[in-house]
DNA sequence: ACTCCCAAACATATCAGATAACTTTGAACA
DNA sequence: TGTTCAAAGTTATCTGATATGTTTGGGAGT
């Protein structure tokens, strides 16, 4: 079986591809996240083959990332996220480590123009969800700086979602589904960072200095300042993990 | 079975997804493109589980594109490229003409850098690669201005392979995939251009003015003229396609 | 009436064995 | 030497059966 460049599954001859093709054109057209399909029963006799193609067919759209499948429940639709790009990524990246900072290199453009758009078109909803993470962030720091692991966590996970928050507020879909998937694959870098700042004696008030540098910029639409913040912001995180990588080299040899 | 957020095929008590989780971690650290998977019989052996077993974990790394199944053929391991995300892309696109525009925002960030660090790194044969594609739209431009279909197809070919060439000789693997993912998404927004690029009086020689324009800076090694020039040149693309989805708009009333 | 629990119905997961169809390979033949 | 073709290898699909997880509706107990 081949897969096509039209994305579909090329199905000539192919009773699992046929059926692969019009479940996922199905999914795509008529089904809404959430929704269930038919029982593999229901649907080998809808396309007149046995169960097996059925669920051969499932099995494939479940590794695109269109269906959730558990047993005992009817196969799902997804919700649409990141996670088949970021499978993507894991197949490409496995332990390359120039393929780690060849994924910063795309995350620093991708955030640098969703802050960038964020500050053209962020709506009250979209800078609240931003300011509302920012403050998770301050109301975490003194805890988390007093050696309080999930204070720590929570800080680390407001610093995300503050990020996020921006890519979602862009207005651009893409950028969004783009940077879960990379933040994903970055997570690891990160807790990199993160340790490298304790080298570099940064604290989580630098942090958040970038980060309401960042969010003003953007409240005040002004789009490049905002784009301009969030590309120093993530050079300096670049610099921490590239130090974070080198000091655990030294400690290698 | 569920998806986990490492991009692993959860198979808590799943034969499949045991299977598979094992034979993509073998894939992507042991086999090298185009080697074959064993055949189903010895793998089901191997693991112990039944050759349906088997096959439907198969299935599932195929749907994720890690390997290219044939009849009567082993599975071979999949040459790594922008199909996954391709795919994933029009999970999320279907036929919403927004997303179109958020694609182009996307590319616009991505091929922007693209060209920004050609201009720093590109080294003698990606160089060599621009002006390769740039000549062969020179070549074609004027059978092509007379109506020649197929100097036309071969003009935008080397148009598409500019592009491309650039985001090679950017040394960022990531970059190089998601062009070609996106380019696969993008070829049906870029023939509407084309149409748009009739109706403002454009000619194909502005678009090789803006790939000398391009190819100049790169050759420079002058990162901020390379980046400068992509954005105008995609800018105009895109004001182009929306142009052109305008006046089909029109037609349509 | 209301809640809790459990068994039956439903659904997927996997196995086993068999046949069909396609690809590759190597030996026989011209 | 070159071609043909049959056999071996491999995937594609079917049928039917068992195991195991999930949902649901009814009955026991309060």
């Amino acid at each position: 079986m081949r897969i096509s460049r039209s994305g579909s599954i090329s199905g000539r001859g192919s009773a699992v591809g046929d059926v692969a093709d019009d479940l996922a054109h199905e999914i795509l057209t008529a089904l809404t996240p959430g929704a269930s399909l038919p029982s593999e029963a229901e649907l080998a006799s809808r396309y007149a083959v046995s169960r097996l193609t059925i669920r051969e067919a499932v099995k494939l759209l479940a590794g695109r990332g269109l269906l959730d499948i558990a047993r005992g429940r009817k196969a799902v639709v997804r919700v649409p996220d990141g996670t088949a790009f970021s499978d993507f990524l894991t197949s490409l990246l496995h332990n390359d480590s120039k393929s780690l900072f060849d994924l910063i290199e795309v995350r620093l453009s991708l955030e640098v123009q969703s802050a960038t758009l964020a500050a053209k078109r962020a709506n009250r909803a979209g800078i609240a969800a931003i300011e509302s993470a920012l403050r998770g962030m301050q109301d975490n720091a003194d805890a988390a700086i007093k050696g309080d692991p999930a204070a720590d966590r929570r800080f680390h996970d407001f610093d995300v979602g503050f990020h996020e928050a921006i890519a979602l507020a862009s207005g651009n879909r893409i950028l969004g589904y783009l940077f879960e998937a990379m933040s994903t694959q970055l997570r690891h870098g990160i807790q990199i960072s993160r340790r490298g700042h304790a080298n570099r004696g940064h604290t989580l008030y630098d942090t958040i200095a970038w980060h309401e540098r960042i969010l003003e910029a953007i409240r005040a639409g002004n789009a490049r300042a905002a784009g301009e913040a969030m590309r120093q912001h993530l050079k300096d995180t670049e610099n921490d993990i590239r130090n974070a990588l080198s000091n655990v080299a030294d400690q290698a040899t």
